[in-house]
DNA sequence: GATAGGTGGTTTCAGAAAGTTACCACGCGG
DNA sequence: CCGCGTGGTAACTTTCTGAAACCACCTATC
């Protein structure tokens, strides 16, 4: 990686961004990891993921779905059942998700410490 | 993990939430990622960023200084020198964020083909 | 037989976030 | 003197999120 080109990088950046805007954010990240236990239906969901209005994650669902993470399989029985579930492509991009989740989980503290400390840094 | 306690995982759902709030956006990845080669100035890593305005690369940075990933460094010359670098805290984070950069760049092509075949299934 | 609750959403509308543009003080090169 | 580069802030617009109501339909309850 010598010499490098930073308007390749800059492009490169342009382009990650682009496709992180349709695979990441807060909502794709807790939905991912809960469909990596299994397929879920929508309310099921909802309850799981905790604070999500259904909107939002109708809309999630739909840009999941359109963006082959996530199938969606209707079964027409009263009232009809609708089933999400990752793809393979999703089942794949569960493992940066769980890496993702993980170092979260494992560094809340450090990040809660550092807040504090900014905190204190500017009031004073 | 058997016999899974989902009161217990939707409040983990919600904390997880809340700190992928603090740390990850589109934005967030993409500054980290290239912080990660060395520290940058302002304007610099708006350029290698590429299609970030300054007021988001402003406040994005001072969301990243606040959560102690990133910190900044003032050099009082003229005109003023402002240094940004990760914390040790932020080179932890590389690792995640590097590999949500590479599982993208590897498999964007897969997501166009999914969105393609979507379009096309929605469409007739 | 009305009423409450669960199914999977859409609609409506306020408020928050993101993006765009302009501007600041300062110096330096042409 | 004019414009560029430095690191931002302020005002304004557009887009997005979030809360709540509503829908049709079914089941269980009182």
């Amino acid at each position: 990686m010598q010499a490098p080109d930073y308007q390749a990088e800059t492009a490169q950046c342009v382009f990650i961004g682009r496709m992180l805007g349709r695979v990441t954010d807060k909502w794709t990240v807790l939905i991912v990891r809960v469909l990596g236990r299994g397929p879920c239906r929508f309310n099921a969901l909802r309850r799981e993921v905790g604070e999500i209005s259904q909107k939002v994650l109708a809309s999630t669902l739909r840009d999941l779905e359109e963006n082959g993470l996530v199938s969606r399989t209707v079964t027409p029985v009263n009232p009809p059942q609708v089933e999400y579930a990752l793809t393979d492509l999703g089942r794949d991009f569960l493992r940066p998700i769980r890496g993702l989740a993980e170092w979260v989980l494992e560094n809340a503290a450090r990040i809660e410490a550092a807040r504090a400390e900014y905190a204190a840094r500017v009031s004073t």
